[in-house]
DNA sequence: TCTGAAACGCACTGCCC
DNA sequence: GGGCAGTGCGTTTCAGA
């Protein structure tokens, strides 16, 4: 099974990415193909973990979630155990859209969407504040969601 | 047109937000339902912007991005042109998966995917510092992505 | 708002080059 | 690798409750 991808993968990829709605005709006829080559890739391109996923994107301002915070983590030790048991628990909190671990002074950026400030305070102090080893925790507040992409720049 | 949703809606836009390529038919089993009410539902919550896209999520580990930063920004003045200028600015420029224009000392917060650490450099030098009235950046890099979803906790 | 049925087009398969 | 033809199924529409 190769792993490697082509010009023509790209260019389905960068169209499912905008809208994978489209139908293998729409993308063949912008590819001068047939519905079939392009059936075939796609497929090839799912069972080969390039394409993880399809989902729709909600539009988050007629959700009530109103409060977007960025919670920077720094950890007490630095274990490879404390590591990895925070990285287990993060996964579990569903608050938490985003989290990287970052080089640097600040060990990890979580990104938390809430209903109000007081819901994320309540996450901080019952859900994250809970989870061993924590030191330092600093929320800065988003103002506006200027861009937000889930596209790849492939 | 109403623009109120029911649990219903929230169910079946949380089963949509993980796979959109769950049938009505499917769907409509969690529910009880039949498919014609399900579909009819799906429709009006497209019309309504509830649902603004469907798209594929990709393996970032499979494509050649293997730099993410977080990049701090802080304008030299915050007079409405500018902020506005900088947004729009912002918008253009592919390699940036995320804005955010926050509160406190730093202005936004811009996620970058870059191939390589040059390129990361060159974002900097010829893209970024080039937009008018850009105070301080501050670049900080992800070792390690813990969580990312494109899901809305509704 | 849901059910049920009918029509259409696409996803999907198999075989050809 | 791409094209072509066939089948089943999901989407889409609509009458009725």
């Amino acid at each position: 099974m190769q792993l490697k991808i082509d010009e023509t993968d790209l260019i389905i990829l960068r169209i499912l990415q905008e809208d994978s709605k489209k139908t293998a005709k729409e993308i063949a006829a912008r590819l001068n193909l047939t519905a079939s080559p392009v059936y075939d890739r796609i497929k090839r391109l799912e069972k080969q973990g390039f394409i993880k996923k399809y989902v729709v994107i909600l539009d988050k301002k007629l959700f009530d979630l109103p409060v977007t915070a960025f919670c920077q983590v720094s950890m007490r030790y630095h274990d490879k155990t404390f590591i990895e048991q925070f990285e287990d628990q993060i996964q579990a909190l569903e608050e938490v859209q985003e989290c990287y671990h970052m080089a640097g002074r600040v060990d990890f950026i979580l990104k938390v969407n809430s209903r109000s400030l007081e819901d994320y305070h309540n996450f901080i102090k019952n859900k994250l504040s809970k989870i061993e080893n924590i030191g330092e925790l600093n929320s800065t507040f988003v103002l506006k969601d200027i861009k937000h992409t889930s596209a790849l720049n492939i």
